[in-house]
DNA sequence: TTGTAGGCGTTATCAG
DNA sequence: CTGATAACGCCTACAA
C-alpha cells in the first residue's frame, strides 16, 4: 500500500480511501491511485485489515465427516448464507487421533481467522455437557441434543419418526417394524427412539428393531429376516438406502410392497440415483439447516444473547410404497 | 497478551516465548504465565501472528458446487492433507450472479486469509485461457484442460472412457453405444470424447451418443430408446446412475444384462445405496485428488516452479454387468 | 533467562 | 479534499 501511495504520489490514507470506495476523494486523485494499484497488482492485506478492524469476516466450521450424507448440503447452505453477508468459511476437521473434545477443537479453531464457530457433531462427544464456548466467539453446535451454553440446531430426528409412524397409522397400520442405523450414530438412536415413542403413545406393542449400517445391503439382509415376520404390515427404515434394500428383499421373498407391507424411509436420498423412485420418505432440507446455522451465528454476533435449541422438522414425501392395511 | 504479561508480572516477550513453547524459559516463570493465560482465557491472535509472520497457514478453495458428486470427497481429501501440514482451508463459492471469471474470483480470494488458492472448475469459464495467477499466491486449478500458467489436476475423464471401451472390446464388443452427461458439463464432454476416440482408434463405426442429465430417470428413458437398437451389444454410460436407469429399461424391454447387452458405468457411486450392486464401473479416488491438489500447492509454496498438468487415472471395477459377446 | 525496541499493513481520528 | 499520527497483537533481533 505504501508502494501504491508512493507511485500515485499521495498518502497511504488516500489509497485506503480509494480502496474502500469512500466518496470524499476527487476524481483525478482516485484515478491516479487506481492506475497505481493496477500497475502494482495491489490487493489489500487481510492480516492488516483484520488486525486493525478486530474481526475477520470468517466463520469457523469444524466437522467430523463432510462426506456423510446431508453434511455437504449443510456446508453449502452455510457457505452461501455466509457469502451473502460478506463472510467466508474457515473449514477444519476434528482431530480424530485423540478422543474428540470440543474444548480442544474450540481452542484450535480460535487461533484461526474466525469471528465465531460452528461444530457439527454426528457422534457422541466426551465433553459435550461441560463445554464452555470461548468468550467473544459466538458458538453454534449442530446437534439434536440441546446445550446449556450454546445455541444448537439440527434436523428433528425424533420428529421424523413420528411423522412416519403417524402416517402409517393413519393408513391403518399397527405392526410397524423398524430397521435402525448403526449404534455409533446419534441420528440413528434418535430416529429409533422416535419410532418407539410413537408406538408406545399409540398403545402398540414394540418389536425390537434390527440394526443395520446405513447401507442398502444391510437393509436387504435385515429385510430378508423381516420377511419371516408374518404380523408385520409396515416397515420404517432409518434411511432410504436400507429401505430400498429391504424392499428388494421382501419382494424376493414374495412379499409385495406396498400391497402386503408398506415401507417408509428417511432422507429422500434416492432421487436421481435410482430410476422411477417411488419410495415414500421424509425429506430434510439440509441446505436450510446450514443457512439457519449461519443465521444463528450472525444473530449472536449482533448481540442476541438467548441460547436456543432449534429443531428443523422434516417433511413427508408421499410416493407409493405405502398402502392402507387390507 | 499484554494482559497476560501484566498478570504474570513478566514482559510480553516472555509470554510469547511460552505460547510458542520455546525452551529458554525457567519453569517457575513458565508456570506463572500458563496460569495467567488460563485465568484470562488467552489465545494468540491470528491477525497479529499473520501480520507479523507474513503468511496465514490457510489455503483458499473456490468451487462451483460442493454438492456435485465427487467434489465433497475432494474437499475432504484436501482438508485432511492441509491439516496434516498445519494448514486450514478458507472456503468460498464462485459468485454465480455474473458470468464467472477466474480473475475476479482470484482477486476476491486474495483478500481473504490465503497463502495460495485452488479453483474447482466443473463448468466452462470465460477467461480460463488468459487468466494469470496473482503473483506470490500459488494457484492450482482442478481442471481436465491444462493451463499455461497454473498447475492443473483432475481425474482422467477421457482415459476412463478408454478403460471402459478397451475392456468391452476385449470381451468382443464392437457395437458400443454411449449415454453422455449434460452438455454444460466438461466431464461429460471429455468422457464422450474418450469413448469416440477409442472407437475410432479401433476402426469401429460411431453411433451418435444420446444425451442425459446424469439422473437415473434420464438413463431409463434413453435406455428405452436404445432397446430398439438391435445391433448394440454394449453400453457405456457417462455415470452409474444413468447406467442403472438404462439397465432397468433394457430389462423392461426383455433385453438381458449382461447376456444380451453389457453395461459399464463411471464413478462407482452406487455402492451402499443400491442392494447387490453388480455394476461394472470406473472408480476415481476423489479423496486422492484433493490430497494431490494440496500437494501441488505445497510444492509450489516451497519453491517448485514447474507448471504441471496431472491426470489421475481411474480404475476399472470388474463386477458382473459385462459378458463376452455371444 | 528475561526485557526493550521496532515494524508488519491497515484505518480511525484529527489536523491542515 | 488530503495528510500525519497512532494503534491493533505479535515476534525477530538485540541488549541486559
Amino acid at each position: 500500500m505504501a508502494d501504491v501511495a508512493k507511485l500515485a504520489g499521495v498518502s497511504r490514507q488516500t489509497v485506503s480511501r480509494v480502496v474502500n470506495g469512500q466518496a470524499c476523494v476527487v476524481e483525478a486523485t482516485r484515478k491516479k491511485v487506481l492506475d497505481a494499484m493496477d500497475e502494482l497488482g495491489f490487493y489489500p492485506s487481510f492480516a492488516g485489515r483484520s488486525l486493525r478492524g478486530g474481526h475477520y469476516g470468517c466463520i469457523g466450521l469444524c466437522m467430523f465427516d463432510i462426506t456423510r450424507a446431508g453434511n455437504v448440503a449443510t456446508v453449502d447452505g452455510l457457505t452461501s448464507a455466509a457469502r451473502a453477508c460478506g463472510y467466508a468459511v474457515t473449514l477444519t476437521e476434528f482431530d480424530m487421533s485423540h478422543p474428540v473434545r470440543l474444548k480442544d477443537a474450540a481452542r484450535k479453531l480460535a487461533e484461526l481467522p474466525v469471528d465465531g464457530m460452528v461444530f457439527n457433531t454426528n457422534r457422541a462427544i466426551e465433553d459435550f455437557e461441560e463445554f464452555e464456548p470461548i468468550a467473544g466467539l459466538p458458538t453454534i453446535i449442530i446437534s439434536v441434543r440441546p446445550h446449556a451454553a450454546c445455541t444448537t440446531i439440527d434436523s428433528d430426528q425424533k420428529g421424523c419418526s413420528h411423522l412416519a409412524v403417524d402416517y402409517l397409522m393413519r393408513h391403518g397400520h399397527r405392526a410397524i417394524r423398524h430397521i435402525a442405523g448403526p449404534r455409533s450414530s446419534i441420528a440413528a438412536a434418535e430416529r429409533a427412539a422416535g419410532w418407539r415413542d410413537a408406538l408406545i403413545a399409540a398403545g402398540v406393542d414394540v418389536v425390537e428393531p434390527l440394526v443395520g449400517d446405513w447401507t442398502a445391503d444391510s437393509g436387504y439382509e435385515l429385510g430378508a429376516k423381516l420377511a419371516q415376520d408374518k404380523d408385520m404390515t409396515a416397515l420404517y427404515a432409518g434411511n432410504d438406502q436400507m429401505a430400498l434394500g429391504a424392499i428388494v428383499a421382501l419382494r424376493d421373498h414374495g412379499i409385495r410392497v406396498p400391497e402386503d407391507v408398506s415401507v417408509v424411509g428417511v432422507d429422500d436420498s434416492l432421487q436421481g440415483t435410482v430410476p422411477h423412485n417411488r419410495l415414500t420418505t421424509i425429506r430434510f432440507d439440509m441446505r436450510e439447516r446450514g443457512k439457519r446455522t449461519f443465521d444463528c451465528f450472525f444473530a449472536e454476533l449482533l448481540g442476541e444473547r438467548e441460547v436456543k435449541h432449534i429443531l428443523l422438522p422434516g417433511e413427508l414425501v408421499e410416493r407409493s410404497t405405502v398402502a392402507c392395511v387390507s
